[in-house]
DNA sequence: TCCTAATCGAGACGGTACGTCTGGTCTTGAG
DNA sequence: CTCAAGACCAGACGTACCGTCTCGATTAGGA
């Protein structure tokens, strides 16, 4: 069926690669990393670069998921507080790192770029969704939230504040933060 | 004082420049835009443009708030949920037409540009929050809200969710989803 | 050795760019030649011509010798004055001729960067003062001339009031003035 | 008849220009020099240089001359041959000196502009051609030089072999060279 | 003393070309 | 078939001067 005539593509340079462009997206930026940039770091030519990705942002961000992708914990503590505390605090410490800022960057590629955007999606933003929700479960199973909650726009509700701080007001993002945001979501505003 | 010597600058041009800035915006997108497009559509020179602003980012920043800067209506019927409805239900029908679109490209290019950023917080988010807090305190002297609010936290509760679809999943921004929205910040995830 | 990797330089693109530089030479004169201009008329890029030349002085009396180049008949009738003046009233034919006129203003540009003067020395006027040293040193041996000759300041005798009359004064040079000017060489002013 | 109305021309702004222009030249030679340059160094306005001239060479030259003109000394010590090497001496000691080499110059841009051709061969080259046809009637009158000379041929003999190797051949200028110029053209390279 | 006309500085402006840079594509020959 | 090397076109970048054009402030002589 599909056959494998001449040379296989080398896993070596593909890690090559990925590597430079990860290291270049630490050092300088997203905007300021060039395909040509990543050849000449990666030992490479530009168009096995082209062979591969379709553009800068594609390499940049397989880039960083392959530097990046890591074990997310699943709190579990009996407490809806508590377990969304510990999961947004890690969250908040981890985009307030290194690490975490090239994100903003790739969000904003990804406003030009609807690949780019699906992409963090899927692998950013679904994982930690994923385990939110399971928070939210169980404390409706466990009576600590109302029955009648729509999920995915609670999860919104509680994910929304450290992006829209990372993204636009540039406000900090501590853990005294992260504590006030689930106790107002909870509690809610009114009365 | 401040002295007027030489010939002034034109207003006809900067209105030129600004105006070409907008259209190529909005026919093109912000990353396809470029200065010497501008140039060339506004019948100017690019020395005159790079004599006032910095950058692209800038002019089409400039261009955009000089076409779209409008009265803000200030809500006022008595209701903080009804208010806070009319406030960012406005709002959402303003992000998701093609004019309040371009703010999503804006608030990108804001990642790489600490003088964009602050320039639409500025102009496009600050009168907006200010609006929104004067329905927080008289909320509060109505005795609908808690007393113990911290309004600007408060504030980032409504206008975050309605940028995070904006700028990360993407999902539909509706009536429906501004009231559903208003009525579990209201009323909180809790019990 | 010397390696031959990568793409081999396009032949045809050197030609496009010679061939352009020197079409825009002649039309408008080195002075109104720009390296856009030639790259647009050659259909080639700029930064392809900025690879291989320096700028465009290179590139425009690069383009001039490979339109010009010409086997230099070599005069040999057995009396100097007479070998004189066909070498001399060929070069006079030339250097009034469009194509001659051109090298008037190289060696103006030859004046604003050496590189351009060494270059027209070896390419144009060194194989034009090797024959005439030939015809001097031919008429030292036939005993026509003196044996004390200092050759290289016997050529200079003759080329210079060819060029000083074509970049200075701007006379005009036909045969009667060449045959009078080696007359009045060879016979001297004195007496 | 003329009628002197409105403000007059101001001669110091006229002089503060021309040194300037000409300070210039001597510090960057003329290719570097600019109208803007010129009138940042006067402090006057770029309009005020083209109001009274047409353009860069034309101010350049005109600095130039103003401060360079100067007496020609006459030489006559009764024998053509010293005269000559008075004459010829010391214009090869002037064209020599960084005033001297900026001639060089102004000849080249000459070859693109003939009104910068005309005024130095009015300003620099007729002055010292009246002196050279002075030197050789006297001797013509002495019996010294043939009575059949064509005086103008004559003096571009002379005046050439300097110029040749200014612009051309770039070899050295001395007195050596020039009693040796002046016995060959005296001579005849014949018999 | 005011008026008229020209000069001048400052500096904005439309242009044009500069030389550089990056994006993507294409062409070799080696493996 | 893959790949490194690297030539190539396309086109924007930001800069530098060009020569022209307002401005407002002088600076005379004539009314």
């Amino acid at each position: 069926m599909d056959k494998k005539l001449g040379r296989p593509r080398s896993e070596e340079t593909k890690k090559a690669i990925l590597t430079a462009a990860y290291e270049l997206l630490s050092e300088n930026g997203f905007d300021t990393v060039t395909i040509e940039g990543i050849a000449e770091r990666a030992g490479v030519s530009k168009a096995t670069i082209y062979k591969w990705w379709p553009g800068k942002a594609a390499v940049v961000l397989d880039g960083y998921f392959a530097a990046t992708e890591l074990l997310l914990p699943v709190p579990d503590t009996g407490s809806v507080k508590e377990d969304l505390f510990q999961q947004f605090n890690n969250l908040s410490i981890f985009i307030t790192s290194p690490k975490g800022k090239m994100i903003t960057e790739l969000i904003a590629a990804g406003q030009f770029n609807p690949g780019i955007a699906e992409e963090y999606r899927v692998r950013f933003f679904n994982p930690r969704r994923h385990i939110s929700r399971g928070i939210l479960e169980r404390g409706i199973a466990r009576g600590e939230l109302r029955k009648d909650l729509d999920l995915e726009r609670s999860i919104d509700l509680i994910f929304a504040p450290l992006f829209y701080r990372l993204l636009i007001t540039g406000d900090t993002l501590d853990s005294a933060f992260i504590r006030e945001l689930i106790n107002d979501i909870m509690k809610g505003l009114g009365q």
